[in-house]
DNA sequence: CCTTTAAATGAAAATGATTATCATTACCAT
DNA sequence: ATGGTAATGATAATCATTTTCATTTAAAGG
């Protein structure tokens, strides 16, 4: 089984011909740091005290570059701005738990076993039924976290 | 067992202390004879021709208040603009697939058996591991429809 | 039916996220 | 080092949604 190596951001902007530039190099350690799932503003947040003079129009074309190659993910929460984390291995591919209160987003991958075989069931039936090329999903529970619930 | 009548939306918004407008019968008007998800702008367009003089703030208050009261039921498909559409016995619950390049929406609810089960035990899972209490999720399926498949 | 009054409405302005414009700057191949 | 081109940043523009506030109207009582 051939190994794939695993390409870091820079080699993938490089391989596209994109420049590794400086906003670029400090957007990216952002995401590398702060993990989670930031939106662009958090990003720009992050970025002041270290980059002060990153624009946030860069801040939000690095990020759609990235999501366009892949680099980075794209979240649609429903709280009103997209959200963003980076893309590997790792943290491909798993499902959310959102409190619809405080926003906290915990993200789970230790699916049990039929979870992952049903939902590509699932998949074939409604490929073949309503002709259509799926290309992934989203499954994600939403409801109160502990301290939310307790709060009330 | 006792048979729960089934209250229409003036009903719901009397309950409530809320008044039966003439704009509120008419955008209600419009979800029911519409159907899919329309998203506000939709529905004004829908409404300039009947009822010219509704604003855009009024729907998007007569939307707002429907949300809260359970009488629409609000998605986001991350394509920038909120959409709704009617909650009843009918439309719940089903699940989503979404054509990336169209937007087409087509909206599933003959689940598989094993469908409901496995995700009440992913639910009843989540819930003790995270203390979390899950009040709903969402599984929707993103790709290509055939026509957007075809012309590519 | 007519009055009263708080709730509802509409126009216009405000907001907040995201995108486009355009003059200036900085990679990087030569 | 330098020139060409892509990248950047400031600013303005969009677009969906929300707020403000003066005016209108539903519905309760007489």
């Amino acid at each position: 089984m051939r190994r794939k190596r695993i390409r870091n951001w820079e080699n993938r902007l490089r391989e596209e011909g994109y420049k590794i530039t400086t906003p670029r190099k400090s957007i990216l350690s952002v995401f590398e740091q702060l993990g989670g799932h930031p939106n662009a503003r958090e990003v720009f947040n992050n970025l002041s005290s270290q980059s002060p003079d990153i624009g946030l129009t860069t801040i939000y074309r690095t990020i759609e570059l990235c999501v366009r190659l892949g680099i980075l993910k794209k979240y649609d929460f429903g709280d009103g701005h997209s959200r963003y984390e980076i893309a590997n291995e790792k943290t491909d591919h798993h499902h959310h738990i959102i409190c619809e209160k405080c926003s906290k987003i915990i993200e789970y991958r230790d699916f049990l076993d039929e979870e992952t075989t049903l939902i590509k069931k699932i998949q074939n039936k409604l490929e073949k039924k309503y002709d259509f090329n799926i290309k992934q999903h989203v499954l994600d529970f939403y409801g109160l976290c502990k301290e939310c619930s307790d709060n009330k």
